[in-house]
RNA sequence: GGGCGGUUAGCUCAGUCGGUCAGAGCGCCUCGCUUACACCGAGGAAGUCACUGGUUCGAGUCCAGUACCGCCCACCA
């Protein structure tokens, strides 16, 4: 048995005893440690890997906090458990970073090249990987960081270049020139799940376009079309105007043409319905390569679609003196010159949606690009299929429908990245235009169509979406596509928990090429956490300075203060606001339960051996309160584990504080701490209290280690343990339930309330503290040998000496009648009588005293008259279930008896 | 434009199968005799469960609608 120090500091707990979990190999499925079932089915818990970017925020904590409590948890009942961390490349995250860093040393991607932007980036990865790995073993995870993967190392590396070919030669993986989503800033393509829409005041310019004339085939002066359009550089770029094809104004001007200023490109006036009549002037310039409706009524009408936005966002291609030009500053000049011309015709404020890059917050420009995309839809009816047929279960439910919405109107997934950093595609092109795509390490030998040696190919420059590789996370750190011992084993996994803003960009295609690749489901449940937001409700973020470093709080409050303030009170999927005061409940509540395992520690009877193993006292030798405690302790298992198969991992802290702090420390170790003092009885007797003691707190330790390991790894370090168990509390075996004591627990209870009343009543009266009152109490015969169990303790904890026992109310207060100074008590079927102290027993002590007996009778009452209204009600009595009329009609009862009592107890006070 | 969530004590939030469930923490007010704990103990005050209607013997809980707040999805120039 470990010493305590009297002070509960975290910092001396938490790093030693991490030492100690990960020097006992426990948290391996496969560890020296384990204490696992083999007959037990694995849980396994692949952790969503953080991005390398830098440190852990709360978000993380948060996670790490959850999906350690369903390690432990499942470690403890037995299961062998796989915790496998890892890390991700991040690669559009890493790469906006790093460009920051490196812009303050006056370069950029450019000035360094590939190779030598990629060194730079390994190195940057490398320095962060240690500071997040040790962020989370401070947090806790009992991870097995011999399994550490990450996204970027060679098992990584192999899955998704033999992923990427299955998809390929299955059909759905293709290549083609699309209107992608293209940031200039970042320079690459993102996918739809990376635009952001913003709204924003922007300027609806309607601009006149010249029609030809149909004799000369010049640009008339009077016959006009004005569109309107939002974005004039775009002009540029038109190759057409629409109208609606019933629309009157201008059916007449269907099949003309008319003439692009600038370009001095002459388009057709075309019909289709996608435009709306009453927006604008009913006229709509198409931009195919530029815009994402005008692209689709483009390829409706065969048009062409030139490009004339660069990379960099500006003008290109359109052989006007534009060319060259930022598309703002183009556009700018493009207006006045319209203007100029006379043939700017309206302009005014407006106000849009615009798609910014969600890293870089640049306007995205659609474009037209050859990339690669993911025939999303045979995917996403099979990850539709896995939800509905129940076999993967999303929590909280709601997210179900989410899920359903999103991959019931998917698109393809564009794969292709114009970045560096990150996997490359493994597609080689031939000078014919072949496609070649190979899982090969080193890649193809030949072109596969025409033979070509490897030396005439030519691999794509683009990398792969980060989510592609994160998106393989769950089977590729296992081994796969090898068929290796721990895929066999721990694949598919148990639960994916991650926060719901994720869903779509990874959840969704985990389980799409996880059916997939695999064949199976990668996970049966995916649990959804809320956001951390500030106490104010803000989403934390860098930008604006509200981000808390978990590492801070760990310093301050522990780690266990912070991973059970993250999870108590928090609902699945529901954001919530952290700050202090949440912090500083939890803990003191470490405190709280750091004293009271001193407590029971210091409390051991001299005649218990100081190594002695734990055991249970013999039945017959329980008195009520430790019937009562074992029984409680039970209850609370109970509870608990309904809790956790619902993942309520809220209520479960909500649970295990209650019965802590309110049963174990207010009651259990308060009745305890009168009997281990009573001389007068017998060691055994005082042995068995200690025991009892003993035996909920281990109880509570074990129910408390998967929310904080740390401080009850440590106490329970301290307790006597059993043959049986482990040295560690982390390898210890979850309670058993069963063990219920109802009627010891509904007698107990009833003590407990008359002592609670009996102190009321004291503080109302102003009774001084230190006081003793001497107290007559009615106890029924049933309850005689419980009640004279805790006689010392009523007497201390209520502070009535002498207590006398009645076997009846009317026996109550023959001693010296109803007068002005006593005090009356019912609680339950006991009923109390204290007499005040002498000198304070006057008339304004009988006022006080009638007043709250008043009070509390005016409230029986109310009670009364409402059980009363429902047994009136036929309807009631004949249509509820039978056990509800039952309980009222015994709940009336009691109120009567009530009632009655209070009125009699008034009546003797008199007026 | 669709979809989802939230609205419960001064603040932050729980509340599962409709039935004494009106709950917790913090804050507030009284009082502290008692060698686990002042990061504590004892006691207390405090809510028309957003609003309207409906279903039901019974609604914080189920249904419909309304009002705010927030989020997600969506090709209106």
């Amino acid at each position: 048995m470990a010493e305590l120090p009297k002070t509960y500091n975290p910092r001396d707990v938490e790093g030693p005893i991490y030492e100690r979990w990960l020097a006992a190999d426990v948290f391996a499925p496969d560890g020296a440690g384990s204490t696992a079932d083999p007959a037990l089915p694995p849980f396994t818990i692949i952790q969503p890997p953080p991005n390398v970017t830098g440190s852990l925020h709360l978000g993380h904590a948060q996670r790490t906090a959850v999906e350690d409590l369903l390690v432990r948890h499942a470690r403890m009942v037995g299961h062998p458990t796989l915790f496998l961390p890892g890390l991700d490349h991040a690669s559009i995250a890493a790469q906006f970073v790093l460009d920051g860093v490196i812009a303050k040393e006056g370069e950029s991607r450019q000035s360094l090249g590939r190779e030598r932007y990629l060194d730079r980036m390994r190195a940057f990865s490398e320095s962060t990987k240690p500071v997040m790995l040790a962020q989370q073993r401070r947090v806790g995870a009992s991870a097995d960081w011999g399994r550490l993967r990450y996204t970027m190392d060679d098992g990584s590396a192999k899955a998704v270049r033999v992923a990427f070919e299955r998809l390929y030669r299955d059909g759905l993986a293709y290549r083609t020139e699309a209107l992608i989503n293209w940031c200039p800033g970042c320079r690459t393509s993102v996918s739809d799940l990376e635009v952001v829409p913003t709204p924003e005041t922007g300027t609806l310019w309607s601009v006149r376009y010249h029609l030809l004339d149909e004799a000369t085939g010049q640009p008339s002066q009077d016959e006009t079309i004005t569109v309107a359009t939002t974005r004039p550089e775009t002009i540029l770029g038109d190759v057409a105007v629409a109208v609606h094809p019933d629309d009157d104004r201008y059916r007449a001007l269907v099949g003309r043409r008319a003439r692009i200023p600038f370009v001095e490109r002459d388009v057709p006036i075309i019909a289709d319905d996608v435009v709306d009549r009453a927006f604008g002037t009913g006229a709509v310039k198409i931009t195919p390569a530029h815009d994402q409706d005008d692209y689709v009524t483009g390829k409706r009408h065969h048009l062409p679609m030139p490009t004339i936005l660069a990379d960099d966002a500006t003008v290109t291609n359109t052989g006007t003196r534009f060319d060259g030009l930022d598309r703002y500053e183009a556009r700018e000049l493009i207006v006045a010159e319209l203007a100029a011309r006379g043939d700017l015709v309206d302009q005014k404020p407006h106000e849009m949606i615009i798609g910014r890059c969600q890293r870089s917050n640049d306007v995205l420009e659609p474009r037209l690009k050859t990339q690669w995309f993911i025939r999303t839809k045979p995917l996403a009816d099979r990850a539709l299929d896995a939800t509905r047929s129940g076999r993967t279960r999303i929590l909280p439910e709601r997210f179900e429908k989410t899920w359903e919405h999103w991959l019931t109107d998917i698109r393809d997934w564009n794969v292709s990245r114009q970045l560096w950093w990150g996997h490359r595609i493994p597609a080689w092109y031939c000078p014919d235009g072949h496609v070649t795509v190979s899982s090969a390490q080193d890649g193809p030998e030949t072109c596969e169509v025409c033979g070509r040696p490897a030396t005439e190919l030519t691999q794509d420059p683009d990398i792969f979406d980060t989510w592609f590789s994160s998106g393989l996370w769950p089977w590729s750190t296992l081994g796969w596509p090898d068929d290796t011992p721990d895929y066999r084993t721990y694949y598919p996994t148990s639960v994916m928990e991650t926060g719901y803003d994720i869903i779509f960009f990874w959840v969704a295609r985990m389980m799409m090429l996880g059916l997939h690749l695999t064949g199976h489901e990668p996970f049966h449940t995916v649990y959804l956490s809320g956001l951390i937001r500030d106490p104010e409700g803000q989403k934390m973020s860098k930008t604006k300075g509200n981000v808390v470093d978990p590492l801070a709080v760990i310093d301050e409050t522990g780690a266990d203060a912070l991973r059970f303030a993250l999870i108590h009170g928090a609902a699945p999927g529901q954001d919530q606001r952290f700050g202090r005061t949440k912090l500083e409940n939890a803990r003191n509540f470490a405190n709280k339960l750091w004293n009271a395992t001193r407590f029971v520690v210091g409390a051991r009877p001299s005649t218990i051996a100081e190594d002695a193993e734990r055991r249970l006292p013999a039945e017959s030798d329980l008195g009520p309160a430790e019937r009562w405690l074992l029984s409680r302790a039970s209850a609370t298992t109970e509870a608990v584990d309904a809790a956790m198969a619902e993942f309520a991992f809220g209520e479960v802290t909500r649970l295990v504080y209650d019965a802590i702090w309110n049963e174990f420390c207010d009651w259990g170790v308060e009745l305890a701490k009168v009997r281990l003092a009573d001389e007068s009885l017998p060691a055994a007797t005082r042995e068995t209290t200690w025991w009892a003691l003993v035996e909920a707190l281990d109880t509570y330790l074990r129910l408390l280690h998967p929310v904080m390991p740390f401080v009850t790894e440590q106490l329970w370090g301290a307790l006597p343990h059993r043959a049986s168990d482990p040295a560690l509390l982390i390898v210890a075996r979850w309670p058993a339930p069963g063990g219920r004591d109802e009627r010891v627990e509904a007698e107990v209870g009833s003590i407990v309330e008359l002592i609670r009343g009996l102190r009321n009543a004291r503080a109302e009266s102003r009774v001084e503290a230190k006081s003793w009152l001497p107290t007559e109490v009615a106890v029924p015969s049933a309850m005689g040998p419980t009640f004279e169990a805790l006689r010392p303790a009523v007497e201390r904890l209520a502070r009535a000496r002498p207590l006398e026992r009645r076997l009846s109310r009317e026996a109550l207060g023959q001693g010296h009648g109803s007068d002005a100074g006593t005090l009356t008590v019912i609680a339950g079927e006991l009923e109390a009588i204290a007499r005040l102290p002498d000198g304070t027993a006057d008339a304004a002590a009988r006022d006080v005293e009638r007043a709250r007996l008043e009070r509390e009778l005016e409230e029986a009452r109310g009670w009364l008259a409402g059980a009363r209204a429902r047994l009136a009600n036929e309807a009631f009595v004949s249509k509820a279930p039978p056990a509800v009329v039952e309980g009222a009609r015994a709940r009336e009862a009691e109120l009567v008896d009530q009632v009655e009592r209070l009125e009699d107890r008034l009546a003797d006070l008199g007026s």
